[in-house]
DNA sequence: CGCATTTGACCTGCGC
DNA sequence: GCGCAGGTCAAATGCG
């Protein structure tokens, strides 16, 4: 099972997992880090039609910010996309419902997830995202405009909010006709692709100077959550990457990298940015002190 | 008034 | 074939 990281979470792909959501929700990647958590299953009907799912569990706290009414719901974590809830179902051995969305981003979009509390662990949130988005990115960063914010939309004015996570892809999907909607630099079939095939084509100066970006030195330090994975820590044993950092994204700094599906060689970019910045303050540290 | 949410009914697939 | 459970639909309701 290929893991990677995107957009500051922890994706994991299998086929025709054994699991079901509920099972996800009890038996997480256990080794993961508290604050989210990445596994993959496969619904009942997910199983029988040998779709993949991407589960992602997210801590609440990420979410608080967004719509919560009562202490029965799951709010759906935010992400860049806008969510219609069109359902909500108890779980068989559940203390907490499911709750069933569909991307109202763009019309017929056939993306949809469900969020539901995981059982082991009531802080966290399990997200199984289906199906794919058939627009390249949201409309729904049109929603600060609507009258009535979405879900996510609402969420999306939060501070430290939890960054987007790409869709899975069912087998059966017409990929061709995905991909010719989407934009070059969004490439979200991440069944077909691996990270360095995608982005092999970007050389050193075509990446992002961190410098350049004025909100950087505000975002970095303090207004971030950071967490730390052994997945990532393990990935960049086997990649050399230099960072284990992992730090959630404000709306507004999101919104920079709209047109990009999934920023794992991003993420090392400003990986980079912050390990300089650390260095550099730590050398100003010993020569203070020293 | 338009849109999102709620919620009971209905549909579908699987196991027995 | 039947029952169960998950998933979806759609009318009712709420909200701004």
């Amino acid at each position: 099972m290929g893991s990677r990281f995107i957009n500051n979470q922890f994706v994991s792909e299998v086929e025709d997992a054994e699991n079901s959501p509920e099972n996800s929700a009890d038996s997480p990647t256990s080794a993961m880090s508290n604050d989210t958590k990445m596994t993959f299953t496969s619904s009942p009907r997910t199983s029988r039609r040998a779709i993949q799912k991407r589960v992602v569990s997210v801590p609440i706290k990420d979410v608080e910010g967004s719509r919560l009414k009562g202490d029965h719901m799951s709010a759906p974590p935010s992400d860049s996309w806008a969510w219609r809830k069109y359902g909500q179902k108890p779980i068989k051995g559940s203390p907490y419902p499911r709750g069933y969305y569909r991307c109202s981003s763009s019309k017929g979009c056939p993306a949809r997830k469900q969020v539901e509390r995981s059982r082991q662990d009531p802080n966290m949130l399990v997200v199984t995202y289906s199906s794919e988005h058939n627009h390249p990115w949201p409309a729904s960063r049109n929603h600060h405009n609507h009258r009535h914010k979405t879900s996510a939309a609402a969420a999306m004015t939060t501070r430290n909010t939890t960054p987007s996570v790409s869709e899975e892809e069912e087998e059966d999907q017409d990929q061709d006709q995905d991909q010719d909607q989407k934009e070059p630099v969004n490439v979200s079939n991440e069944s077909e692709l691996d990270s360095e095939d995608k982005f092999s084509n970007l050389d050193e100066g075509s990446l992002i100077n961190g410098s350049e970006f004025g909100w950087f030195p505000d975002f970095y330090p303090t207004s971030c959550t950071m967490l730390e994975s052994p997945i990532l820590t393990e990935a960049r044993e086997n990649t050399d990457s230099d960072m284990s950092m992992i730090f959630t994204m404000r709306e507004e700094d999101e919104s920079l990298f709209a047109d990009l599906d999934e920023l794992p060689e991003c993420s090392t970019v400003f990986r980079r940015e912050m390990v300089q910045r650390e260095v550099a303050h730590r050398r100003h540290s010993l020569a203070t002190t020293g």
